[in-house]
RNA sequence: GCCCUCGUGGUGAAAUUGGUAGACACAAAGGACUUAAAAUCCUUGCCCUUUUGGGAGUGCCAGUUCGAGUCUGGCCGAGGGCACCA
């Protein structure tokens, strides 16, 4: 063939995969296995160049690692429940079913068109019954291990969605998917009891060290343990109350304590419900934004209770009691003892309501008295002001002490702490997994009986209703259990629920018994490299860890294993923004350039483009690039080539045509320099045997598998072109037929990973049916006779010689001293003395 | 406010352990081929010098070292995460 053409190459080779099955993968003890995995997408209708980049950098490690000979499973499936498809259909009177499934085939040909060496015989969709009947099965194991519980309290509500969200999607107190502001209501919901595994979730990240550090912080940070104690304040001024209990980390300043202060959702304010002062109090605080700043910027304002608490280190101390809009409900007990002195926060409520601030901690290199005025002292020190615990340094020494004496009165004991809150599941939303739970006329609940199961979501049901559709859906929640008739649940499953499981489902996708095959996930859990957005790094990524956890709990037989070993979290693709005169958004191919200037036209009128920075493609800013019509253009190999080059894959890389082009371009230029390799292969030339193609061809093994290893999949595209470049040259000389070939197939094996088409068509070309086997470097090769050394003069770079290898250190320097260079520098100077690092350089040092 | 990451040409970036800074590519300028264009190929890239050559140089300032993009301390700048967490 003269020309390439891709689209006949690219065509022929993925129906020729598709046909004998190429990437099916079975169980196979006797092979080592590598399961590769991609955070699967969400059917939205087409694919993204995010998709693109994702799937690329997840294939070329799958046909690495194939070609190493491992067992590879690398499967694909649809995140397929959730608000887009609800919202699609109820505008377009669809069923959100309809709407999935074809966004589902669409997708999945656009994928198949990169060349991916996916086994789409393991493909799973979580909207099917197939797949959601196990999840509800799970929902009944979690619950009988009393994981799952249902309790009504103040929820993250989106007014836009019309439901409820987790901690973790709310994002700058907005909606995760609407971006309206969120607001608290009061609702009973169903709960995953994640906060039982705190410390095993934090100590589980130590195991992680193929995990970006990054992701391990914020995880940590998420989960947030802090040590410290409980102290039960007794109270004063109440018939029905003794004491109120507080979480702290700092009992070391007790003797600083100049106020107690609880949420307004603290159970004491059952008392104050009808106080007039109060009901204003807490009107205030529900003024306050949940936004970032507001929250930040809000004054702390408080409602003066009749209360008094007592300090448990000294019976005559007694301060007011309060209820602050600073206090949260939700962590420790709703109640904190107040120390101005020593923090920020309270200091700040103590100047506004001129409560005292007495000075506890001083700071270690303070000779003089010291008094806190102006902020709070926060810093380590030594104890003053503080009876027992004076000249005790803190926080070490101060903590224990004030702990062990706290315990030894019975007010409270040591305790640790986590941010770390339950995983509220419950959505009132009809296209997510029902949840398996019915109630009787009284209320009461139970689960689904097993053999009912799945309990199915209505098909073709009316989803222009107010709130949850499926709360209209009367015929469909009467179910019938054991002759009595109960009332199905509404509420459906977070489609996070899904997903932090669908990699075990991978295993055994299609075992109808059960949600894993024990047998299959032992072989194959956990996923060796995991790779996706960094956007997930708390939501989805911590979930998963916990279901692992969950289904491990009082089950033996289960794989305690972290689900993910390896996790790689890839950047995004940006774009360059584009506005018109108007400020309007432009999309890339309203835009074209003239001069190096960008234009776009407007009734047949040229007008300036304003050029703004690049930012990751959003449909909001018009800066998509449709990766269909690049594949289209160019071909799947170039798009490839082009996505992994550039950038370092954790980077976000800057989408340009003209890059485009010039990946598309070499495609090209490879296949030129691959027929005139071919003729000279097939003219079975006796020629002279020159090493240089030896060695490059061994070096360049060591350097892609290292690459390949460290994913510099973008140094990996360097590679390329530098073989390139090198062949072209090389290709004249007189090589021998045999030895080309022979190297020319190793070559043709490293770059088969990143331009699968291409590669396999030259296989083709070459006649070449044997199994393909990732090279091994041969040292013999490796090993060079002469080297380059490097000449410095008191550290600076002034020569470069070429000399043998190995040669003895003043036969080196003796060579040294002949460089006409250096003989004129040296000549009329003093050599001091010299450094030399064997066959690279030497450092002269003279005066 | 706390935590983390990153600052290298006009641009995206390379540089396994401290040892040739700028590989590879994009863009630009000049040139070759061509009647011309496209395509292709070559050269250049900061400062001084006609050339030879020399010098500065990896955000800034110090330090360690024979030698620092790489290590240490301080500062400046950009990005990300958390956010009244007691």
């Amino acid at each position: 063939m003269e020309r390439y053409n891709f689209k006949i190459v690219e065509e022929k080779w993925q129906k020729l995969w598709e046909k004998n099955k190429t990437f099916k993968t079975k169980l196979n003890k006797n092979k080592k296995k590598f399961y590769c995995l991609e955070m699967f997408p969400y059917p939205s209708g087409k694919i993204h160049m995010g998709h693109v980049r994702n799937y690329t950098i997840g294939d070329v490690l799958a046909r690495y690692k194939t070609l190493q000979n491992y067992n590879v499973l690398h499967p694909m499936g649809w995140d397929s429940f959730g608000m887009p498809a609800e919202n699609a259909a109820k505008e377009n009177n669809l069923d959100p079913k309809d709407w999935t499934e074809k966004n589902i085939s669409v997708m999945k040909e656009q994928l198949k068109k990169l060349g991916l060496s996916i086994d789409w015989d393991r493909e799973i969709s979580t909207c099917s019954p197939e797949y959601y009947k196990h999840q509800q099965l799970f929902f009944l194991e979690l619950f009988k291990k009393g994981l799952i519980y249902k309790k009504e309290n103040y929820v993250n509500w989106d007014p836009v969605d019309q439901t409820v969200l987790a901690n973790e999607q709310v994002i700058d107190g907005k909606g995760w998917r609407s971006g309206a502001i969120v607001e608290r209501k009061k609702l009973s919901q169903w709960f995953f009891k994640i906060s039982k595994f705190s410390d095993e979730l934090l100590s589980g990240l130590d195991k992680l060290d193929k995990w970006p550090n990054k992701v391990k912080i914020m995880q940590k940070n998420w989960i947030g343990k802090s040590f410290g104690c409980e102290i039960d304040f007794k109270i004063e001024g109440s018939s029905s109350l003794n004491s109120i209990k507080c979480f702290t980390t700092r009992p070391d300043t007790l003797f600083g304590f100049s106020f107690l202060a609880v949420s307004a959702d603290h159970p004491i304010s059952k008392f104050y419900e009808k106080n007039i002062g109060f009901q204003k109090f807490k009107q205030e605080c529900s003024k306050t934004g949940t936004t970032e700043e507001s929250i930040a910027q809000a004054e702390k304002i408080g409602f003066k209770t009749d209360l008094i608490a007592i300090n448990p280190f000294d019976q005559n101390e007694k301060v007011p009691v309060y209820f602050a809009n600073f206090v949260l409900m939700d962590y420790g007990f709703g109640a904190v003892f107040g120390c101005p002195a020593h923090d920020q926060r309270d200091f700040e409520f103590a100047k506004k309501y001129n409560l005292p601030i007495k000075t506890v901690v001083k700071p270690r290199d303070m000779k003089d008295e010291f008094e806190v005025k102006d902020e709070a002292y926060v810093g380590d020190g030594i104890m003053i002001n503080s009876s027992f615990l004076n000249g005790l340094s803190t926080p070490n020494e101060a903590i224990s002490k004030a702990i062990e004496t706290i315990e030894e009165k019975k007010s409270g004991k040591q305790k640790i702490n986590f941010r770390l809150k339950d995983w509220g599941i419950s959505r009132q939303r009809y296209w997510g997994c029902p949840i398996p739970v019915v109630y009787d006329d009284k209320g009461n609940y139970q689960t689904v009986p097993e053999d009912q199961l799945p309990v199915k979501l209505p098909e073709n049901i009316n989803l222009k209703t107010t709130g949850n559709p499926l709360d209209h859906q009367e015929e469909w929640r009467t179910i019938t259990i054991k002759g009595k008739k109960y009332k199905l649940e509404t509420d459906t499953l977070d489609t996070f629920v899904d997903s932090s499981w669908y990699y075990l489902r991978f295993c055994s996708p299609t075992d109808t018994s059960y949600g894993y095959n024990l047998d299959e996930i032992k072989y194959w859990m956990p996923v060796d490299q995991y790779i996706g957005g960094v956007e997930h790094a708390i939501l989805h990524l911590l979930y998963s860890r916990f279901f692992m956890l969950a289904l491990g709990y009082k089950n033996d037989d289960f794989i305690s294993k972290e689900p993910f070993e390896g996790l790689f979290t890839q950047g995004m693709v940006c774009h360059e923004t584009y506005k018109d005169k108007n400020n309007n958004w432009l999309s890339p191919n309203e835009v074209f350039t003239e001069d190096g200037k960008n234009f776009y036209k407007i009734n047949d009128k040229k007008e300036k483009v304003v050029v703004g920075s690049s930012e990751s493609m959003s449909k909001s800013k018009k800066n998509v690039i449709d990766p269909e019509k690049i594949i289209e253009t160019y071909g799947a190999d170039a798009v490839r080539l082009f996505i992994l080059s550039d950038s370092p894959p954790e980077k976000d890389i800057q989408w340009s045509e003209q890059g485009m082009v010039a990946s598309y371009k070499f495609i090209n230029k490879f296949w030129t320099l691959h027929n005139k390799i071919l003729e000279k292969i097939k003219s079975n030339k006796k020629g002279s045997n020159i090493n240089d193609l030896n060695v490059f061809t061994n070096k360049l093994i060591q350097k892609i598998t290292f690459n390949l290893e460290k994913f510099n999949y973008n140094v990996i595209v360097a590679n390329i072109y530098e073989t390139y470049n090198f062949l072209v040259k090389e290709i004249e000389k007189d090589y021998e037929s045999n030895m080309l070939k022979e190297n020319y197939l190793k070559i043709l094996i490293l770059i088969m990973p990143v331009l699968p088409h291409v590669i396999s068509e030259a296989f083709n070309d070459l006649n070449y049916k044997e199994k393909l086997e990732w090279p091994i470097a041969d040292s013999k090769y490796l090993e060079e006779k002469f080297v380059n050394i490097v000449i410095q003069v008191n550290g600076k770079k002034k020569s470069l010689i070429k000399i043998e290898k190995d040669l003895e250190d003043k036969d080196v320097i003796n060579k040294i001293k002949k460089d006409e260079k250096i003989s004129n520098i040296i000549s009329d100077k003093n050599l001091l003395k010299h450094i030399i690092v064997k066959n690279r350089l030497v450092n002269l040092i003279i005066k």
